[in-house]
Formats: C-alpha cells, sequence, structure tokens
DNA sequence: GCGTCGAAGGGAACCGAGTGCCGTACAGGA
DNA sequence: TCCTGTACGGCACTCGGTTCCCTTCGACGC
C-alpha cells in the first residue's frame, strides 16, 4: 500500500536486504532541511537537490512528501501483524494485544534521537499530525482484526474488540508521548507496561460469553447458494474465496470455517 | 481551524444564522457531482461551474475540498465543546462524557440520508477517511481534556481520562457505523446507548447498568444484505483470498477485512 | 446627484505536490 | 554483440490551494 516494505529496492547489490543508499540519503536530507527550515517552508525539490537526486526517484521510494517522517512505520505494522499471527488460542487476548503494542514502543526506543525529532515536528505541522493518525488508526485496526477473531462469537465481540483496541492505543500512546516529552530520556517501558496494565485491569472480566469462543464447525451452512460468498479447494496450501463486496463479514467467516473445516 | 465556524459567513446581516445560500450551493452541487462521478474525479472547477460561481468563492466558505464533506461538524465539536462546559462538578464524570458522545449521534441522525451519503463517501476514498480520522481526534481530545481535568490529582489521572475518551469514541463509532451500514433504518440511539453501557461498565466500578436489555442489533448482521442490483462492475463485487490453509482463522478474517474495508 | 468607502465576489497568475511518459545508462544473459 | 530488464532522470501535465487585483454594489456623507 505504500512505501517503506521489506521488497528490497533499487540498487540491490547483495541479495539479502541491502537497503536502498538512496532512501536512507533522501530520509537524511529531509530531516536535515525540516528541522533546518520547517516542514512546509521545505519543498520536495530542496530535498531531492540536497540529496543530490531527481525529483522523480523521491516519489519512487516515498508515495508522499508525508512518508518520508515515517519511514519505518510499515514494517513495524508488518511486524506487529506478523506477532498477532504468531499466537495460538491459548494466548489470552487482551494479553497479546498489549505484548504487540509494546512492539511499537520497541520501534520508537530504538532511536529516541529520532524519535524526539519527529514528536516535535508531529505536534507543530497538522499536515503531519494528520497523517500520524492514519498511521495509529491502522495499527488500532489490526489489534482490533485480531481481537474480532478471537471474540467471535461472543456478545457484543466485536464491539469490546473496538473498544479495547482503541483503549490499548490511547494508553500506549499515552505513556509514548510523555517519553517523547521528556526527549527520550530514561526507559519508556516501565511506563508503557503500567499503562497497559491498566487497560487489562479494566477489561479483565470475561466477556459476556455467549457463544463458542473460537471456530467450531457449524454444519446449518446452507453451501454456497446464490447469495452467499462460495470457497473452493483449489490446491494444498492455498483456498480461494469469492464473495459479494456487500455480503456481511460473519457470513464470509462462516463460509470460512466450514471450508477450512475444524482447527 | 477550519471552516464552518459560527463565524456568520458573507451575507450575515444578523451575526445570528443567516445561513449563506452560496455555502448551501456548493454543498449540494459538491454531493451531486461526487456521488455521480466519485470524489477524486470531481475536480474543485467542476464544482464551482455547477454551483455557478468562482472557483475563489469555493475556498473562501471551504478551507479545503475536504471540507465540504464535513460542512457541520465544527458547529458539533462547538456543540460538544458548550455541553462539557455547562457541567458541573455534580456530573459523575463517565457519565457526562458519553452524553457529550450522544450528542454526535443526534447530528449523524438529524439527517439520515446525507450521514449514509457520506458515509460511503468517506468509505471508499481514503483522502477523506484521513479527514475523518482527524475530525474524530478533535472530538476525542475534547473528551479526553474534560476528564483530565475531573481526574485531576487521581493517579493516573490523564491515562484513565485518554483510555476512557479513546473507549467511549469507539464505542460511540462502533454503533454508528453499524447505523450507517444499514442505510440509516431505525433508530440508532439505542444501540448506542448500549455500547456507551459497555464503556461505563468498564470503566467505573457500577455493574453494567441495565442498558436496553434486548433488540441490540448484532453488528448490522441482517442478512445478506438485500441492497439494489449492485450492478457487478468489473472486480468490484469479487474479492478473492489467498491464504495458506494453515493459517489461523483470525488472521484470515483480519486480510478480509483489511481488503473489504471497514464495514 | 455625486463621490467614496468597504465588503462580497470574480478571475488571472502562481506555487507545490503528485503522476505519466519517455529517454538513458547499466546490469546480466543468450 | 545484441537484447532485455531495471533504476534513474527529466519533462510536462493535472489539480489543490494561495496571492493579488479587479469589478460590483449598497451605504453613507456632502
Amino acid at each position: 500500500m505504500s512505501s517503506s516494505s521489506a521488497a528490497a529496492g533499487p540498487g540491490g547489490r547483495t541479495e539479502a536486504a541491502a537497503k536502498p543508499p538512496m532512501r536512507d540519503a533522501l530520509v537524511a536530507a529531509a530531516f536535515r532541511l525540516f528541522t533546518e527550515r520547517g516542514y512546509e517552508q521545505t519543498t520536495v525539490d530542496d530535498i531531492v537537490a540536497l540529496a543530490g537526486v531527481g525529483r522523480r526517484s523521491f516519489f519512487r521510494y516515498f508515495p508522499s512528501k508525508e512518508d518520508v517522517v515515517f519511514p519505518d512505520h510499515e514494517r513495524c505494522l508488518a511486524d506487529m501483524t506478523a506477532f498477532l499471527t504468531a499466537g495460538t488460542d491459548a494466548d489470552e487476548p487482551v494479553r497479546r494485544v498489549c505484548d504487540a503494542a509494546r512492539l511499537v514502543l520497541l520501534m520508537y526506543a530504538e532511536n529516541p534521537a529520532f524519535s524526539v525529532q519527529r514528536y516535535r515536528l508531529t505536534r507543530q505541522v497538522p499536515g503531519l499530525r494528520a497523517y500520524e493518525l492514519s498511521v495509529v488508526w491502522r495499527y488500532e485496526r489490526a489489534l482490533a482484526a485480531y481481537l474480532r477473531a478471537r471474540f467471535a462469537g461472543h456478545r457484543d465481540g466485536t464491539l469490546r474488540a473496538d473498544m479495547i483496541a482503541a483503549a490499548v492505543v490511547a494508553a500506549h500512546n499515552n505513556a509514548l508521548r510523555s517519553w517523547l516529552r521528556s526527549d527520550g530520556q530514561g526507559d519508556p517501558r516501565a511506563a508503557v507496561d503500567h499503562a497497559l496494565a491498566q487497560v487489562r485491569a479494566a477489561f479483565a472480566g470475561a466477556p459476556p460469553a455467549s457463544g463458542p469462543p473460537a471456530g467450531e464447525p457449524r454444519d446449518g451452512a446452507e453451501g454456497p447458494s446464490e447469495r452467499g460468498p462460495s470457497a473452493a479447494r483449489s490446491g494444498e496450501d492455498v483456498v480461494v474465496v469469492v464473495a459479494r463486496r456487500d455480503a456481511p463479514l460473519w457470513r464470509v467467516v462462516q463460509e470460512l470455517e466450514t471450508a477450512l473445516g475444524p482447527r
């Protein structure tokens, strides 16, 4: 969707991960100019002139000027998704999303100076703040999607998932921003752990259960009728699902569960 | 910051009300073109041409093209702030912010057709979704600021304030979007009340304060939607998901939700 | 009646972000 | 040697948004 994916970009001399130097050069040039004269006072032409590359190349590495401020969030989001994927049904859901949120903190803590610099930028540039909101929103939706699946079948499952995801993000950001405001002094992990513990305390009670906790084979499925989605096993490792875009999600999940069998 | 504030625009003879007709004409022309040919396929020049005004006048009434999609959120935010300010220390804080959130719902419910139209637009235009995020963020910050003041001096006061504000917004939006997805049928207030009751249950010592006992709309999953023919355009109605057979089910659901967009 | 003043609107020119298209240079393979 | 794929640069274009200046029109004072 956006930039900064793990796809080894141009200049891939060695096959292993070889980060393109041009991308880093663009980030460095951009941040130098942003801190010197401000974000909006810096044009893309200024950045590429300082980096010594063509203007067109900037937009090959970053889909927009704002993206250069968040050069690694795409990788971090992928890491979070992978972390959630690696979980099992034995994990306590709320604890799992709290651990996932901790991953984001670690990424910020990896480079405190850069994080603080970016924080100051985003605080005073409305456009960057709006962009950051969309980034945070994607994290929140990843957490919520995990929780929605874990709460599937529960009463108010999606409501509870959305609430917890929002609270986790809010608690995480509360502690993170406090640390950033202090110029990245000390270790932020304890504060974030404390904040996330408050979330777990608030949502500790088990949700009012009404259905099976997770995928239980249903047999009332009416097969690939005219309206619902249809799943067909086409190979060993893949399942192809075709569904109307406006089909309710639960219907798609139902079809998936019957196609995949008891898991 | 944005448009549509109470500042009586041009033609404001008396400062009270006196809505400028040009503003309404621009909104009407814009929504007609947006629904006819899409948001990004409609230029500002198209809008002003249809409205029969000069291009410069558009930006006199709306600071950006996105603002024309949210012509009344500024007033609603002012209403919410006023409502929170009008409270007393006798008010239970969490209840107060829940009531404030209800104000937003009422504004949406005032004009269901318009709200549904706008919902469909924001769902499929990433730029509008990002803009809406910044709007929602301002509501959330207003709630959080109120709670921070009420919790001042408490242990973890700001943390608790941020968490509750985020949960309130998440719960409100969960119910609101469910109603919007159902094309604005029925009264959304019961669902929102139910969702907000969950927040108060989580963040208060109080038990799940009764609320509407039954009939909550389970995720808007009221069977296969019988919307219009929906003319199966090229690939619009089909989504293909490829996944390993041993992938956890929630991961598949996450992928689906990403592919299908917010529902 | 006449001149002036200020506010609303129109319009041309301009700026910068983002995109499409094409030319070039350099890699590796037949 | 030629061919092909790819990374990169350059040019031109669209469109959102802004700046500056013009016209219009009603209000007010003489």
